[in-house]
DNA sequence: AGACGGATTGCCT
DNA sequence: GGCAATCCGTCTA
């Protein structure tokens, strides 16, 4: 058993894997605190409708960082998972600021901790993730982007349906660890 | 070749 | 709570 092993699994079983591993970009890092699903017979997921030039990385080997542009403003980050061709992964929506909080703070231009990395457009901006990272593998210990897994520090888990979507909108693949200040929303209840 | 619209964010009322 | 910002890959013709 690989650390790669853990990607090559399904979208959903990946997502709640990822939840309280480091993310950590240069002097920045961040605990994921909350993920998104993204399946290939998903008809919110990006590759719905087979590999194209944004969405390659979805289809490379499990631990592909798919990091593309939204509304022509903000970058959203997510690792590839499943078996190569597969095209599914997991979308990283927030973290909890660990280190380089500081360069966090001027990247974003804001200083309440829970401003920093609440949200899937707002990490991306403070640890400086944008399209030159799309294709990266995070679990090349020499990357720029790599990941750490969790320290297992048990956590409760919360459910509910996916952010921002139009279609599929029922699957509940969103997960987030309950009680954390860096949700980008709350869970419903 | 041209139109569409989005896995968001922040500012305004 | 409403809505503009701002780009380009993808889809339709």
């Amino acid at each position: 058993m690989t650390l790669r092993d853990l990607f090559d699994d399904a979208a959903p079983q990946v997502a709640q894997r990822l939840l309280g591993s480091t993310l950590s970009v240069g002097s920045c890092a961040g605990r994921i605190v909350e993920v998104e699903a993204y399946e290939s017979d998903d008809e919110a997921s990006h590759s719905r409708r087979g590999r194209t030039v944004r969405n390659g990385s979805m289809f490379e080997q499990p631990g592909t960082l798919y990091v593309y542009r939204i509304y022509g403003v903000h970058w959203c980050a997510n690792i590839a998972c499943g078996p190569v061709g597969h095209g599914a992964a997991v979308l990283i929506r927030a973290l909890e600021p660990l280190d380089g909080i500081e360069q966090m703070r001027a990247r974003r231009n804001r200083t309440d901790l829970r401003a920093l990395c609440s949200g899937p457009g707002k990490l991306c901006q403070a640890l400086a993730i944008g399209g030159a990272h799309d294709g990266l593998d995070v679990l090349d210990v020499e990357g720029a982007i790599r990941l750490v897994p969790s320290d297992g520090v048990p956590f409760e888990m919360v459910t509910g349906p996916r952010i921002g979507i139009t279609r599929d909108v029922d699957r509940p693949w969103r997960f987030g660890i309950a009680g954390s200040p860096h949700l980008s929303k709350p869970f419903p209840r």
